[in-house]
DNA sequence: ATGAAAGCGCTAACAG
DNA sequence: CTGTTAGCGCTTTCAT
């Protein structure tokens, strides 16, 4: 009988036939899948764990580009997609403990969080991608570090010295403002942590104090945050020359922002974003463009690439800096004021 | 033991302490949650059925914002989404008999698809939104021939009779071109059937032949055939005065299309979309907004919401027609040669 | 508060 | 080709 639904070879098509028929005659609606995967060991799904309202994930373009890529692998593989409902407000790993997946895949989380640790002691293999900075997984990622150190070389070249940061989330605490050193030092968000450090040290490098270079930080991903922080790293300093945003989603806030204020960019701001996403390219903006589709692909097939590998595997995809008309040399009268 | 993990109100919490401890100790990974679903008869989370690639659905606005909503009311549930990876081009039926899950939401599927069929005959709840359309199921979606037809109605006022139109496609053969009349009524996705309908009516209603009505169908969802679509209408017959399109993704290729042919829109052609996606806002599209997210957000609410119904329950959510800057009244030469 | 046992529905293995 | 059986890991019930 079992067979008659799962090995349709191993017996004539006729009894195949009436033994199917005659299990739709008694109201049998199939095997169960449920008692099916707890025999076969197999559930047929990857689980995939975001920091974010479950939700978020289809506002945010970069992250529904990942899902896109992710899916794509997933379908390769006849497998499907779980999205697991991990509220990050609460601390309840419950949803992770009821996943029935054969792995996991995790985007964009900080390194101490409950949902992460919940994955990383079931017993399936796990993905991280971007954020989690944790031993012994397989990730895929980019190289943060130098990705958005050619944003700060750019600008540099330009003769940007005087510039803000807006970034995102540092931890999962809520913090909407200037960020002390010791905060970026200590955040919880890989992504975040690996590209302030990097602008540290490439505007350091030709001579700018980073204590000195306002950073703001904003919860919420949302262009209108982006905006309210360009508003706050200009009314502290209105003497910038160029706020650089982490994600293309501030950066696009923070163009709003400077209209507002009918600052003209790039004459009078320089303004840079993080990802390529398509808004921010039909904006103009100067950026770093990320493979996101190629993050979710990869980090798909990596996970159902069942090659049991000894040490960890970590796949680093190639950036690009995508020049826009949103950066430019600053004008001649900062360039005076300027170290 | 069981307990420890399940009830934490059923044994001191000193207890349940060594009892937790003792088992991580020994190196178990917490209960499994397949054995549990099997026991429990609960698998914690929702099936989706979309008819396209797992990817597409990333890739449509209008999807996304369905999946967002609907992953808006999974997360209130405390319930996963499962994608199923149903591929539209194999009849393979297993994925969705191997979901684990407690109930099927299908959407945009045509009403003869195999995977429909399997999702129906498993025995969980299950609400179709928009394209099946399937007696004894919960259903949420718009009234399409009346939102479609405002758009008609406001045509016929600006004054065109000539007119073309294009729609997606109408069933699972691929058939890229010009749609006889019998397929439009034949057509096995209910929503696009309706549309098409309703413009027969609206149109004939102030004496146009639909049969003189140039119909074209794209299989492919994207604007590149939206563009190629309005140009074989254009091709056909130069003298088209508007071309209403059943969605804005096609609106926007008819959109570039006319512009590639330097004709200026509204003034030499008027083109209509329909759904109210944001590029297409942006763009000044003529369409109908249809509230897509609170769409999957009513589908994952009726699924979840186990108040046992009797009889089917059906949700209809409503359209607002909005004038944007692409219809406007025929050029009067145009008006000459109309009927 | 703890232990023992039944059984969820299936598949895989083996005997006829 | 067909029938029988053990057991996947859990939760629930009942007995201690």
């Amino acid at each position: 009988m079992s067979n008659a639904y799962n090995r349709p070879d191993q017996l004539s098509p006729e009894l195949r036939r009436r033994v199917l028929e005659t299990a739709r005659r008694l109201g049998y609606p199939g095997p169960d899948p449920v008692a099916r995967s707890l025999r076969t060991r197999k559930a047929g799904a990857v689980g995939l764990l975001l920091t974010e309202n479950l939700s978020y994930a289809f506002r945010d373009p970069a992250a529904v580009g990942f899902l896109e890529g992710l899916s794509l692998a997933c379908e390769e593989a006849g497998q499907g997609l779980l999205l697991v409902p991990a509220n990050p407000e609460r601390e309840d790993v419950a949803a992770v403990h009821r996943a029935g997946v054969d792995g996991f895949v995790v985007y964009s989380v900080p390194d101490d969080d409950p949902h992460l640790a919940a994955v990383l002691e079931r017993p399936v293999p796990t993905v991280v991608c971007d954020q989690p900075d944790v031993d012994s997984v397989d990730r895929v990622g980019i190289d943060d570090r130098e990705a958005i150190a050619a944003v700060a070389r750019h600008l540099i070249e330009l003769g940007h010295r005087r510039i803000g940061v807006v970034c995102m989330r540092l931890a999962r605490d809520r913090n909407d403002g200037f960020v002390s050193v010791q905060r970026q030092r200590e955040a919880h968000f890989h992504v975040q942590r690996a590209r302030l450090a990097a602008l540290a040290d490439t505007f350091g490098a030709v001579g700018v104090e980073w204590t000195n270079v306002p950073v703001v930080e904003r919860f919420d991903h949302t262009i209108a945050s982006g905006a309210t922080a360009a508003g706050q790293l200009l009314d502290r300093d209105p003497d910038l020359t160029a706020i650089i945003c982490t994600s293309d989603i501030l950066g696009l806030g923070a163009l709003n922002e400077a209209h507002r204020r009918g600052l003209r960019v790039p004459q009078d701001l320089t303004v840079t974003g993080f990802d390529g996403i398509t808004e921010a390219e039909r904006a103009g903006l100067t950026t770093v463009r990320q493979p996101v589709l190629e993050k979710g692909r990869a980090a798909g097939r990596l996970l159902m690439d069942n090659a049991d590998h000894g040490r960890p595997r970590t796949v680093t995809l190639d950036t690009e800096l995508v020049i826009g008309t949103t950066a430019a040399a600053p004008k001649p009268v900062d360039q005076w004021y300027g170290p």
